[in-house]
RNA sequence: GGCCCCGUCGUCUAGCGGUUAGGACAUCGGCCUCUCACGUCGGUAACACGGGUUCAAGUCCCGUCGGGGUCACCA
């Protein structure tokens, strides 16, 4: 069996996006399922849109999402250069290939050629739509210098098909395709016969990418058999779109992966949502990262495009957090406690024991963040509202008389002091709910917390006293 | 418009000729309870429509409608 090699190819014209991060996604599952290889490769032909800053965005996601590449940029295994403007020669011979092969040829006609046939088309069909090139330069057989392009020269009777891995048999007929561009004038190639060189250059086994490129992929095959080289397999996965259906765009809060980053996301939270939609292993839903490498396979994913839920993905996001250890959560929320202005040790005491209280109410580490501050908080923020609908006056000297019940407990620690707490109020007939509140929002500013008892142990003796005090 | 893909609860989906059409998110209600969560129990909710094929169709075929993609010297 010929080793799995497979690639994501992004173009570097901004941010990576949750549609990008899971083709990623598939592509590296499949990688490391099968043993095989990820390839990371650069699209940066398009010299107008690519930009330094996203290649590097690319990589950052990717490298925070632990999506790692087996060959690519700072990891060349012999089949680089994989940035594609750092391919050119490459290409120049493969279009040497392709035009001894007759499956390319030179066009020397010019932007105004193309203009005027472009507009006598829209005067006689009434739409820009449906143009094609007429094939003016298809027969020339000279070869002058001058400024020209290649063009692919499209077969124009039967058809190409290929087996979809996810989609099916798919056939399109070759009267629908057309000479596009192969190659820019300045030798730059286009998509088609970059994506293709690459492929086969590359060793590809097999092409997992978005179904935009489904109408692409005849002209690929096109040039795989003028060529002579065996064809790659080929999966198109269906679009993730916006929740109102439309395609998911830079208009649409949070797409891009590091957005999640900053707000506290974990990584494997994203992967097993992502991962998820648009592929399904039974009723399972929640996923750790070695599932998702054993379990994914092809054949069930799902092709019908999928719309992309913040609601289920904070879901599963917090189905993750859950799932960490008070260690792993305590390290990594230390940094957005910082960022709230709380210098916290990931070891600190108090942390490692708050931690577990705050993970079930907590969907990111922000949220992590938020639940523990008045822990580490001198004195807390005050929730004014709370204040004023539970520290009324008639409260107040309860706050005292629990601050000299639990005084003397030891050890300070949940259970000793909820059975004295609970022996006070059954020798005063009182009822936990009726203290709760008021010590709640004392102990911690708000009306809303963990258990009474874990908080006061999480805050110790000196600190408990001191908020019941400061209110009574 | 041409070509291609798709159509199961609001959303993600299971289903691969015979099911009371299952699960998850969301939503509604109960339980738990010192608040908020978590958890737990239960409810509402779907096979786009019309023809076939078949003893039997969500599953197969055709059509209609609907959605998406694509028609560049972008990728």
């Amino acid at each position: 069996m010929t080793e799995v090699r497979v690639r994501f190819a992004p173009s570097p014209t901004g941010y990576l996006h949750i549609g990008g991060a899971r083709t990623a996604l598939y592509n590296w599952l499949w990688a490391r399922q099968t043993s095989g290889k990820l390839i990371l490769r650069i699209e940066d032909t398009d010299r107008e849109r690519s930009t330094q800053a996203s290649v590097q965005a690319i990589v950052d996601s990717m490298t925070w999402l632990g999506m790692d590449w087996d060959e690519g940029p700072g990891k060349d295994a012999g089949t680089g250069p994989y940035f594609q403007t750092e391919r050119l020669a490459i290409y120049q011979t493969y279009v040497d290939k392709l035009i001894a092969a007759g499956a390319a040829y030179r066009c020397y006609c010019t932007k105004e050629d193309l203009d005027r046939a472009r507009t006598e088309h829209k005067a006689r069909t009434g739409s820009e739509q449906g143009f094609r090139y007429p094939g003016t330069c298809r027969q020339r057989t000279d070869a002058p210098a001058g400024k020209h392009v290649i063009r692919l020269k499209a077969p124009a009777t039967g058809s190409t098909h290929w087996h979809d891995l996810i989609k099916g048999r798919i056939e399109i007929g070759n009267d629908t395709l057309q000479d596009s561009v192969l190659m820019r004038s300045d030798g730059i190639p286009l998509y088609n016969l970059g994506a293709a060189v690459d492929d086969i250059s590359m060793g590809i086994t097999l092409v997992a990418r978005g179904d935009d490129h489904v109408i692409n992929t005849p002209q690929q095959i096109l040039i795989y058999q003028a060529l002579g080289v065996a064809l790659p397999q080929f999966a198109h996965m269906p679009m993730i779109l916006a929740p109102t259906g439309e395609k998911l765009s830079k208009r649409h809060a949070a797409v891009s992966v590091m957005d999640y980053r900053d707000q506290g996301f974990l990584p494997d939270g994203v992967l097993n949502y992502l991962a998820r939609l648009g592929w399904s292993h039974g009723d399972q839903e929640i996923f750790t990262r070695t599932e998702l490498v054993e379990k994914f396979d092809w054949e069930h994913c799902g092709d019908t495009s999928a719309r992309y839920d913040l609601k289920k993905f904070q879901h599963v996001q917090a189905s993750h957090l859950r799932m960490l250890s008070a260690a792993e959560l305590a390290k990594q929320v230390v940094p957005f406690l910082d960022k709230r202005g709380l210098t916290v040790a990931a070891d600190d005491p108090r942390l490692l024991t708050a931690a577990p209280l705050v993970q079930p109410r907590a969907t990111t580490f922000i949220d992590a963040a938020d639940a523990l501050d008045y822990f580490f908080r001198e004195p807390p923020v005050m929730d004014e509202k709370a204040k004023t609908k539970f520290l009324t006056a008639d409260r107040l000297a309860q706050l005292g008389v629990l601050a000299s019940v639990v005084e003397g407990v030891s050890p300070f620690s949940r259970e000793p002091l909820e059975a004295a707490v609970k022996s006070w109020l059954e020798r005063d007939h009182l009822e936990l709910k009726d203290v709760a509140q008021p010590a709640r929002v004392a102990l911690t500013g708000r009306s809303a917390s963990p258990g009474l008892f874990e908080v006061m142990e999480v805050l110790g003796r000196a600190t408990t006293l001191a908020r019941l005090r400061l209110q009574a």
